[in-house]
DNA sequence: CAATCATTCTATCAATTCATTGAATGATAG
DNA sequence: CTATCATTCAATGAATTGATAGAATGATTG
């Protein structure tokens, strides 16, 4: 006899699925483009081993399925709807828990010293984009640019920002994007391009809200 | 210092609130109506002391607060979005898991023998109400009626569903509801009254999730 | 088909979670 | 102001989770 209390037992599961910080950091990843373990595991600073462990486990909860590609497992997403999910378990987070708007806040300290310019939110953005006044920079690396991305925007890796800064315009104002709201990439090419001069700000989402919204995007 | 992955580590602590059975079956009751620690600690047949502790687990999360009111302490939760947030989780888990399909399957399995009358969806429950064809019935406890209904629906709780049959329409079809999708008053409800004849379905989802869409409530 | 590579599996230990018990606290009623 | 009621706190033991190390598996490469 099955009864209320199994369904919400195996629901639990899943939740518990999502109780561990480094599967969160998995997840965000893999919110970009599948992925193969090793790469996974050192994107989140875990061993192999463990990776896999982490994934794994949220392979049984039904967040991530894995095919073969000759020697490498591939990982990725069950369902679009996981972005939505970890999107709003944030929104009730740090509306809710004190602790989190402090981390938040923390996060992001150097740059409201900075000039106290907030993160540009969806709505500003789409408004900023239709009106052609912004241009939006994708600091991601190239493989998860190459998988999908905001439309029109210009992709330069982190790595190589120094490097490529004639492809930004000095005119227009800047808006920097990642791989999500906690993603540090796009907060530390704020930091150098306001240094360097730049109008730039940061977008408060990343990729993976953007499309999970329903919003137009390119590869 | 604050890292990304802190953020993360705080975010996985909500998540891990949500990962025990016993305190989703606490939420989903708190959906309904804010609601003392005996009361909850007998509808998800906890001791009080165990109820009481899985309930500090929560409030560690934000996902509840309490207020005393005289002896007792009243909990309610923090934000309308965690019932959206528990109905993404639902449907991520039924897409996704096979166990839990199967679980779902089982429960509603005499129903199904009984007829194969699927649930009523919300969008064929918005149609129904619309067109006057269908009668609401909500098959909660009284004091969770009050605190707020489905427009027009009538109550009868569970347990006195015989003595009040003279309040149901024999001309209409009957949809019942109660706290959710996985709440089996409703249920109950719609076997009890197939066998007195009546032409009744039961309601997909529940008040929560109803009022959680916007939709118009009364109380 | 032997060597290598990417990943998973197994075993172990430490840390955390959960239920139970009984004592402690805080508010009300007499 | 003491007795009672509702709840929380603290301590315990059992079960689960997480990290690590090393062996085992499965696919590819020469």
């Amino acid at each position: 006899m099955t009864s209320q209390q199994d369904l919400l037992d195996t629901l639990a599961q899943v939740a518990r699925a999502l109780g561990n910080g480094h599967r969160l950091a998995l997840l965000e990843r893999l919110a970009q483009v599948e992925t193969s373990v090793e790469t996974l595991a050192n994107t989140a600073n875990l061993t192999i081993g463990n990776a896999s462990q982490h994934l794994q486990h949220l392979r049984r909860a039904g967040l991530v399925t894995a095919h073969r590609s000759g020697k490498q497992m591939i990982y990725r997403l069950t369902d679009e709807r996981i972005v939505t999910l970890l999107s709003l378990l944030r929104q009730v987070a740090e509306t809710n828990l004190a602790e989190m708007e402090r981390l938040v806040g923390q996060l992001f300290a150097d740059e409201d010293a900075n000039g106290a310019l907030e993160a540009v939110s969806r709505d500003e953005l789409l408004a900023g984009i239709s009106s052609g006044k912004v241009a939006l920079l994708d600091v991601r690396p190239e493989e998860e640019f190459e998988a999908g991305h905001l439309p029109k925007a210009i992709n330069i890796p982190m790595a190589q920002l120094e490097n490529m800064l004639d492809k930004l315009p000095r005119d227009r104002e800047i808006v920097a994007y990642c791989r999500g709201p906690y993603c540090v990439l796009s907060h530390e090419a704020v930091q150098r391009l306001r240094q360097l001069g730049y109008r730039v700000r940061r977008f408060q989402e990343g990729y993976p809200e953007w499309k999970a919204a329903g919003l137009p995007v390119a590869s």
